[in-house]
DNA sequence: CGGTAATCGAGACGGTACGTCTAGTCTTAAA
DNA sequence: TTTAAGACTAGACGTACCGTCTCGATTACCG
């Protein structure tokens, strides 16, 4: 039953968009009332989220023993997720949604960004244990500059997202995490 | 009349948000008849486009003298557009609904993506002038550093965008602009 | 839920006319939505005639001895009719939407002039039976004198509906019954 | 100008109907603007009452020596008004506009219904004079018959106006003219 | 094992926004 | 001035979808 109405998220998103994706639709797809959606998800975001979040536990990065290493990792499992047609068909909408409904955002908060997050956390932890880093870094930016760099490509750049850029964003964001302070007055040498 | 229509939906986007902007209340708030929105604006994502982009013409960013200085002014606009409440709170669901109209996401492309793009390409070649960078430089993934980090930061990790990352995120872009494969550690100013 | 609908049809015609019954208006008066009234009927003009045909089924007219006082008695049920207040406001709009659905118009004749007509059948062979009248008569021209006769007064020369003119008219439909052709001056009770 | 109004009103009418007969029609149709339209006439009902009477002045009765010959000259006539394609189109949608607009109804009391009124009235006067009728008679239910019966079949009955029903309903309506009070008490013989 | 309770598919419900259409008014530039 | 052309406000149209609710039929659990 909850994968019955999953399985029919999964199918219809990427055939006809997020935007069009009704819950009649989902119901009749998945031979379904449509109160038995709505007794398991509040809304057409948390349900399309949680199509999507299913079975998607966040496998640990591995240890390659470098900074950049682990970075480029990072990179692929992003660029990975935006890869599957049905997370690029529905997270524009999804997010535009979320903005809409503060406690499916925070979940979104915790179950992605965080784990996430938390995994940049212990790659830079990592790098400092290692000598590569003079000291403990902000976590954010990194996050922000690996996930945003993507996410730009895919859904406002509207370029494939190449598998050959991993290392070069993993380099980029290698970059935010060595300077801490911006080198000294940009404005003039 | 088009000055009416357009200072109602910037008006209504920040205070009832992107879902729920009905065309009926932008026609009641511009005091105007639905038909003379749909005469002008094809749906609501081309009405709440025009509206952002109307008299928002780029200007072209100053020549700082360094590549670093000159990628921190770009961040900086990149920061001032998405700080801009009407944009933050338009944004998602317009590029939801760019997913589902080609026509205005094309126009999306020209309007605005193209000209940051021509920014980018201009610094890179002011940076090869100087001697900074040793080639030309695939500019568009300069371009998904800097709009992707901010994005990202705003709508993504909801943290709201703090300007003193400018700096840091242009250090971080010039570092995917110098270096082609991806070094172990580094630095380049 | 037909009733809510069929009541807020009868409380509304007479209030606001025929011409500005609006479905809108008809589902918030019975609290229902607009697509409760259009699972039920196919315009605003079935809609109308449904709610007047509605509970009135065509009680027989009695048999009083006499062809006129049959006739009399068919003249004072149509004037009854026409003298319902929603009859009379919604009659005049429901004839002119009647011309442009012919499906509703079949179903007018069926249910209302049919029934009216077969009455006048009867009521004309009763007469041969007793010997009142010579042989068989079109029943068609009697019908139109008697419906006619009382729609012209109400809604062409705006008299109100005299009961007592129900003789005069029966007398007169009663000459038409009789007389195959115009005889100079005649009476015949 | 006002003739290419009118005509234009006149081909429409048979052609679409009166419900479908948009402003915008006429003035493409005429090759006029619609504020022309509406400066010659105050709404729809009577931009069509105009067009339908336009030089269709009433020409007298002829005095054919009896009443039941001027009654059949009567019927007659109103049969060829009501046999016109384009009164038959526009009657009953015309007739239902007048119930909402008072003044207009009053015009058309006073054009149409007035004039046969009177020509009633003379009829039934020379009726006097020759001493086919006792003395002098209502004329408005004489009125209503003749106009009602040929209306009822026409609108009501949905059958066509066979010219031969002329002497009938004239004899008919003779027999109103004649019999002022019902000659006896019709239910009990 | 038989009775009770929960859950099911189906789909009608009230409500609301959609995008289209028409009425009647108003503006403009040409004649 | 009056014209043709046509944009304007206002508001009803009929459709679609939302999220809720009611209906029997079926399932599953418990006494």
């Amino acid at each position: 039953m909850d994968d019955a109405i999953r399985d029919a998220v999964r199918a219809l998103v990427p055939e006809v968009g997020y935007a069009a994706l009704t819950m009649d639709a989902v119901a009749a797809k998945a031979r379904v009332g449509k109160a038995a959606i709505y007794r398991r998800h509040a809304s057409r975001g948390e349900l399309v989220f949680s199509a999507l979040v299913h079975g998607r536990e966040p496998q640990p990065l591995p240890d390659t023993g470098t900074l950049s290493g682990d970075l480029t990792e990072l990179a692929n499992v992003v660029l990975a997720v935006f890869s599957d047609p049905v997370v690029a068909a529905a997270t524009p909408g999804l997010l535009a949604d979320l903005k809409q409904q503060p406690d499916i955002a925070a979940r979104f908060q915790e179950t992605f960004i965080a784990q996430e997050r938390k995994q940049v956390t212990e790659l830079l932890d990592r790098a400092v244990a290692r000598g590569e880093l003079a000291g403990p870094t902000d976590p954010a930016l990194v996050h922000a500059a690996v996930l945003g760099t993507v996410f730009a490509r895919v859904f406002l750049l509207a370029e494939h997202p190449d598998p050959a850029i991993a290392p070069r964003i993993a380099a980029m964001a290698a970059t935010v995490a060595t300077a801490q302070p911006p080198p000294g007055n940009h404005r003039n040498t």
